[in-house]
DNA sequence: ATTGACAGTGAACAAAGTTTCATAGAACAT
DNA sequence: ATGTTCTATGAAACTTTGTTCACTGTCAAT
């Protein structure tokens, strides 16, 4: 695939990100004052650069009619997420495209410190406006199943600061595992979510790596 | 909400079925071909019909644009897309509702014949390795409960020739509905897994927009 | 009978939108 | 030095497309 220039990348994700807002095609104009271009046949060569690289096709003649090359991606469901430890960089992610034009997916995750959250420390408040840095888990073991998380399941966990009640997933023994945080008069437990293993594991320096937000579960 | 004409659904269905299948909008003159008519206005009446009830927008002026009304039983999950804009360092996040452009945009991934899967002539040989495409829909409704798909989870789907038993969102009465894909005796039905509807939907010419691959959850 | 919504024909117009032509500077490799 | 690619201007030609006007007919309800 031929590499695209800063301009030719931009333009195209505005063509997306125009469909994805309005739900039809920018034309050429559109685009033109978008980039403040004098003339159309600026945005004109850019669209038949496009169209030669292969990342876009456009109808000749039709006003507002293109498609676009589906992108290199992952679908989550394939995707094998193993993650060793808060300072490691073997965080495979998976971006889950909207209609091909997804320019962020998940974040990598290498610029944070290594601990994404702790107890007695909130993380700091820089920032500003990105989305959550969320990474997937793959779940192994039973040790949630009465919280309707299985063996195989997938979460996304976001960083943050967790609340009573959250499913988290903690540092515990070298490993990450998946389980409820439990705040009780002062005190803070880790509590599994199977009636075979009821006990709380209590925690006084606790590591935690994010909170589940969600799961995934393949059909 | 007004009731739809037989005509007015019809053309509604296949403006949606268009965007579904090309990722761009029909024509007025397009839909005139369509059906036949033999004057442009037949069409123009429908789409003032359609907006008058609050099922279509048009933007006056503007040639393939529309937005549809968000009441699909399916419904796009909200993203954010990042793209770089004309200048150079300045790099704008915005918010990408998404809401009611179900049959919008959706990536037209085999190139040449544009449908995404037919039932009656299944996609050419072009088997080429290219990963798929995926894109997220919220679920509205119950009909998928018994395959333990809620509402308000988002299923990932996965565009594709769906086989039989795949969960498939698919297009009927412009709606997109995700629905288990039964083939019975060379004939094809669309059954939803709920048992207070146990009806299997007859489909002579069926639209789907994909497979359903895995279910996401908030937790 | 008459009204009003619905559905359509046929022609024509004007705006929107794409495409082409001529031209040219900057960066870069031959 | 010279050609090529990328980028861009400015104007014009041309096609597509939405929109309007005038008119006809059907059907159900008032």
């Amino acid at each position: 695939m031929e590499e695209l220039t800063k301009k030719q990348k931009a333009i195209l994700d505005y063509m997306k990100a125009h469909v994805s807002e309005h739900s039809y095609w920018p034309s050429i104009r559109d685009i033109q004052a978008k980039f403040r271009f004098a003339s159309t046949n600026a945005v004109f060569g850019h669209l038949q650069a496009l169209e030669r690289k292969g990342v876009l096709q456009r109808i000749p003649g039709a006003a507002r009619a293109y498609k676009v090359a589906p992108e290199a991606t992952v679908d989550l469901s394939e995707t094998v997420i193993r993650y060793e430890g808060p300072d490691e960089n073997s965080l495979e992610v998976s971006n889950i495209p909207l209609m091909g034009s997804i320019a962020a997916g998940f974040p990598d995750y290498t610029e944070s410190s290594g601990v994404l959250a702790s107890i007695q420390a909130p993380i700091s408040e820089g920032s500003r406006r990105r989305p959550p840095q969320s990474f997937a888990l793959r779940v192994r073991g039973d040790s949630m199943i009465d919280a309707n998380i299985n063996d195989g399941d997938t979460v996304i966990i976001e960083p943050g600061v967790p609340k009573h009640g959250d499913i988290v997933a903690a540092l515990i023994d070298g490993e990450t595992t998946l389980k409820r945080l439990i705040k009780q008069s002062s005190k803070v437990y880790l509590k599994a979510e199977n009636k075979n293993y009821p006990e709380l594991y209590p925690a006084n320096e606790l590591v935690i790596q994010g909170i589940a937000r969600s799961v995934v579960r393949p059909i």
